[in-house]
RNA sequence: CGGGAUGUGGCCCAGUUUGGUAGGGCACUGCGUUCGGGACGCAGGAGUCGCGCGUUCAAAUCGCGCCAUCCCGACCA
């Protein structure tokens, strides 16, 4: 491609409305343009890199044993409403109605219209296992979108779902598509994780995110410093810890104590000169219009989705001062365990805990010397506290460690979920019914590409990996009125072209520092400069983008260095088939 | 939905407090000089000051209403 015949509006200024590095560098780098809020076309040079991505999803998707279709955007109510979700998905599944008054909806996923295509088409065990995928535009009404196209309403997805006659078979698939993830993501020169996650609203029995690590990320993940254990901060387990010896008897019984306007556990522990750690903090929730009281040591903190996973209600949320009174019979602050009028369950992090501090569940009073166990039985112990930077990895003694990620995959195992809800059934080898196991594997193909930035930029701007780079190398003649120079441009341009190499020449009238600067941000791994020094000796420069490292190459074995350099880049990244 | 902020040529912003000729930089067009890290000079084109209503002799500026965009939170995967 030469530059003067692209369409490269590229930017000095930060655009105002940009806050993150990826937002702001592709409107920068000429990528994206915004239509409105979360809405945004891409640009020539955008749409490379989507297409870059795009053609590794479908090679490794492909590679998988899946195959490519189609589905629409625009969803008939009915089946929304078959699978229950019509009335389930919030606002964000947007919903209108056609010209003879069908509701109908755009879809934010494609569960609902691949499980009626495959219950209509597939009737006995012999079609399965089946994979389908396709890469297609999204649209989920967010509420508040954000970050550029990292959270975006309209975006482009690649789906895949999966149907097997059994578990072991959905297993099966689900393994592969994890493995397809791997190599898609390595293929793609990012440093990822594959993450532990909680399968939220669409359900299943378990899940993995592939996640990109970068500082920005909005999901903390932590992951074992010497086993491959990695899950999602809200995910993430902790193992019970061994019980304790028995009580000893030198405890002295319970005692109120009075402890006037003192609520929080830092108050308490400063009024009665004990540590936070020898506090129990006693949180009552609201689950599902129900209260239950969640005690947990003072110096740690819940995990919401533990407690709402432990439960297994659909609402969870902080009880207010009305049911806290009913429970407590005290304001807020002075809730304890002890005779408490709700559901009582205990993080293990109060496992043989003696001689404790709690609330009195009566205004102005706590109660010390609680001992678990003596004075309080009816207590069921469960993992719902946050994890801590150093907590024992539950997989092995390792010790956990924090990160920041950009969630950019998801497989989940659904089961029979939407099987069940929407009746996809074939014939066994019997002649017997059975309901189809299914699977779904989404990656964010534009927020990958917005990942990739958030990973790898600098102050000039994006570095791509080579997989992905919307060119491989760029030709700066530092001067085009130099005919010697422009020729010289314009034959290795030819030749990286019959080497089948991604190349812009940028053959604009410019200063060789605003060429300069528009490759250096828009990151093409390579840069070549042709200049009149070097030239004089027959030489070119390459300069690589990531390192700065320089080199001087004779022009003519230019071509061939190049494609030594960047065909070495793509395989280092390509995992090896088993 | 709650809290905060912003809206002025394509882009980044000043001007609003204290009402009185709509400005600068970048980008764009023409000419000349320059030419290895976002050059310079001269000349030009381009704006219903987000929209509406009101106050006033006079509104970018004051008042009310609305809209849009962004940030924090809630929500959501």
């Amino acid at each position: 491609m030469r530059y003067s015949q692209f369409f490269l509006p590229t930017v000095k200024e930060i655009p105002s409305d940009a806050e993150t590095i990826s937002h702001q560098l592709m409107i920068r780098g000429g990528m994206i343009r915004k239509l409105t809020s979360g809405i945004y076309s891409y640009l020539p040079l955008g749409w490379r890199v989507v297409r870059k991505v795009e053609q590794i999803v479908r090679e490794e998707m492909d590679r998988a044993g899946a195959l490519e279709v189609f589905l629409p955007m625009v969803q008939p109510a009915e089946l929304w409403q078959e699978s229950g979700r019509w009335s389930l998905y919030g606002k964000e599944l947007l919903r209108f109605k056609d010209r003879h008054d069908r509701d109908c909806c755009l879809g934010p996923t494609h569960e609902e219209v691949i499980t009626d295509l495959v219950r209509s088409e597939i009737k006995t065990y012999r079609q399965l296992p089946r994979n389908l995928y396709q890469i297609q535009t999204k649209f989920r009404d967010e509420v508040r979108p954000r970050f550029g196209v990292m959270r975006c309403r309209e975006f482009s997805m690649k789906d895949a779902y999966s149907f097997d006659v059994d578990n072991e078979g959905a297993d099966v698939s689900y393994q592969k598509m994890f493995a397809a993830y791997q190599r898609i993501f390595s293929r793609c020169g990012l440093l990822f994780r594959a993450v532990e996650a909680d399968t939220g609203s669409i359900g299943g029995r378990f899940s993995h995110e592939f996640m990109v690590m970068a500082d920005t990320g909005e999901d903390g993940v932590v992951y074992c410093d010497t086993c491959s254990y990695a899950a999602n901060l809200e995910k993430a387990e902790i193992a019970r810890p061994e019980d304790r010896d028995p009580l000893p008897d030198n405890v002295p019984p319970c005692e109120e104590v009075h402890t006037p306007n003192v609520r929080t556990i830092e108050e308490v522990s400063a009024f009665l000169h004990v540590e936070p750690k020898d506090v129990v903090k006693t949180i009552i929730f609201n689950a599902d219009g129900v209260p239950v009281a969640v005690l947990i040591r003072g110096d740690e903190e819940i995990n919401e989705i533990k407690v709402r996973n432990y439960l297994g209600c659909d609402e969870l949320e902080l009880a207010d001062d009305e049911m806290i009174m009913a429970a407590t019979g005290a304001p807020r602050g002075f809730a304890g365990a002890l005779g408490i009028k709700a559901r009582i369950i205990a993080d293990y992090s109060l496992i043989g805990m003696r001689g404790v501090v709690m609330g009195a569940n009566r205004e102005g009073y706590h109660v010390k010397n609680v001992c678990l166990g003596r004075d309080i039985c009816a207590l069921s112990f469960a993992d719902l506290r946050a994890v801590r930077t150093g907590d024992v990895c539950p997989h092995c003694r390792g010790s956990l460690t924090f990160a920041r990620g950009i969630e950019v995959g998801h497989v989940f195992k659904l089961g029979l979920k939407y099987s069940k809800a929407m009746k996809a059934v074939y014939l066994d080898n019997n002649g017997k019914e059975q309901y189809m196991v299914m699977g779904c594997y989404g990656i964010g193909v534009t927020r990958t590409v917005a990942a990739a930035i958030e990973q790898n930029h600098d102050d000039e701007g994006m570095i791509w990996p080579v997989p992905i780079a919307p060119f491989q190398v760029i030709i700066t003649p530092v001067n085009m009125k130099e005919e010697r120079l422009a020729q010289a441009a314009e034959k290795l341009y030819q030749e990286l072209q019959g080497e089948n190499l991604d190349v812009l020449l940028d053959d604009r009238d410019e200063r060789a520092g605003v060429k300069f600067k528009d490759a250096d941000l828009i990151g093409i791994p390579y840069r070549v400069t042709i200049g009149p020094k070097k030239l004089d000796e027959g030489q070119i420069e390459v300069k690589n983008r990531r390192t700065g490292e320089v080199a001087a190459v004779d022009l003519e074995k230019a071509a061939v260095w190049l494609v030594e350099k960047i065909k070495g880049e793509e395989d280092s990244l390509t995992p090896l088939l088993d």
